[in-house]
DNA sequence: ACTTGTGAACTGCTTCACAGCT
DNA sequence: AGCTGTGAAGCAGTTCACAAGT
């Protein structure tokens, strides 16, 4: 769903499988296995191995025939092309129960993704600290923090009245990708980009693919 | 990545899409609109509009030509498709940070999503009650609960490690369909389906696009 | 012997463009 | 006049199958 992003290198089915494959590699470095094959990389995350190789020939050739790929390199190889060999400030939006489980969760923080800001419209949680130690400003300090704490990314987990709202202030604060937690089509400028996550979506997929699947 | 239910009649971005679908649809019908073109739909969700023809033609033809569509009739027809016009029952197992705003989450209800159960292992938090007022269960009673409670649909909000294990538990309890948001790839049986979410592959995705949109 | 890298075939989704209705 | 429904064309991503390399 409009992930229509312009120019881009890369298929886009590339690169969000570029991220799974990140998993197992991870796990296989820790486990102390120098070398993957496309075939167990595939298995690891239910593709097929030509999509494995095809993924991985799109930015140059560093398996070895006969062998395999070497775990190490090609795991720091993905990050880069990922950029996910440094680490993303990112903001909070929201600060619900969704988005207070969102800005403590150590998953971001492991992959270098850091919550260093977080924002609400509500006086009553305005000035309290979340457990990790975030205190939560006004919106209204939003430009001005987004420019002294070099934020990238804008993670908005507001209700959905307020998300359009909440997605401009962050664009005209100088941010250009958002992730959005909000049930809603966020209309953004050219140059910005937005990913939606919507959990619902993801049940009526389940819902009706149990009610149809195993009828006919 | 791995959504190859098999036997499914329509393609999978139409099942997406359909979800998506229902949300303008709600709001013209809250408005008062009792007609939608594909056009304006098709403006709504950011896709092409005869892409919203195509995929409501799938299941009939229920537009006017010259007219549009009938906002009420069509949202009970998608409702229908995706077997959203009825309730559906989940559980919920981890009760962190994550799994207790699920729980509590608004969105889930609003669309016919109850979760009826709540499943934690650690002993700190069996017997305690969520805000909603739901009681969290050691993960042993499960399987009585799933078939008393008449679940359908399991969430898994544990950390990566025992994923797999509940969902095991959660697949011999008779359960055929899972939301996973641990960031593993959990294995399933034929019978059954499993839907991940793991945002920071959204991240990753924003992260790359971020560096690469801009500079060429 | 084994596994990569890749042209070619294939599959499936999207978009176009227009005939068909109202 | 306007908008749907749809065959046909176009495009993109996936899989096959095998040559190439170790």
């Amino acid at each position: 769903m409009e992930k229509a992003y312009k120019s881009s290198k890369l298929p886009a089915p590339t690169i969000e499988r570029l991220a799974y494959y990140t998993r197992p590699l991870e796990i296989y470095l820790k486990a102390g296995i120098p070398v993957i094959s496309s075939e167990a990389l595939a298995r690891h995350c239910g593709v097929n191995s030509a999509q494995v190789r095809k993924d991985l020939a799109h930015f140059g050739e560093f398996g070895v025939r006969g062998v395999g790929y070497e775990v190490e390199t090609l795991l720091k190889e993905i990050k880069k092309i990922l950029s996910t060999d440094r680490e993303w400030n990112l903001c909070i939006v929201g600060l619900g129960n969704l988005g207070t489980a969102l800005a403590e969760n150590q998953n971001f923080a492991k992959r270098g993704y850091k919550f260093v800001a977080a924002f609400d419209s509500d006086p009553e949680k305005i000035g309290k600290y979340l457990p990790g130690g975030l205190k939560i400003h006004p919106v209204e300090k939003l430009p001005d923090l987004v420019e002294k704490l070099k934020i990238e990314i804008g993670v908005i987990t507001t209700p959905p009245q307020q998300a359009q709202g909440v997605a401009e202030l962050l664009f005209s604060a100088g941010i250009k990708a958002i992730l959005n937690f909000a049930p809603i089509q966020i209309r953004s400028p050219e140059c910005c980009i937005v990913e939606n996550v919507d959990f619902s979506v993801n049940l009526e997929n389940l819902a009706y693919h149990l009610e149809n699947l195993f009828e006919e």
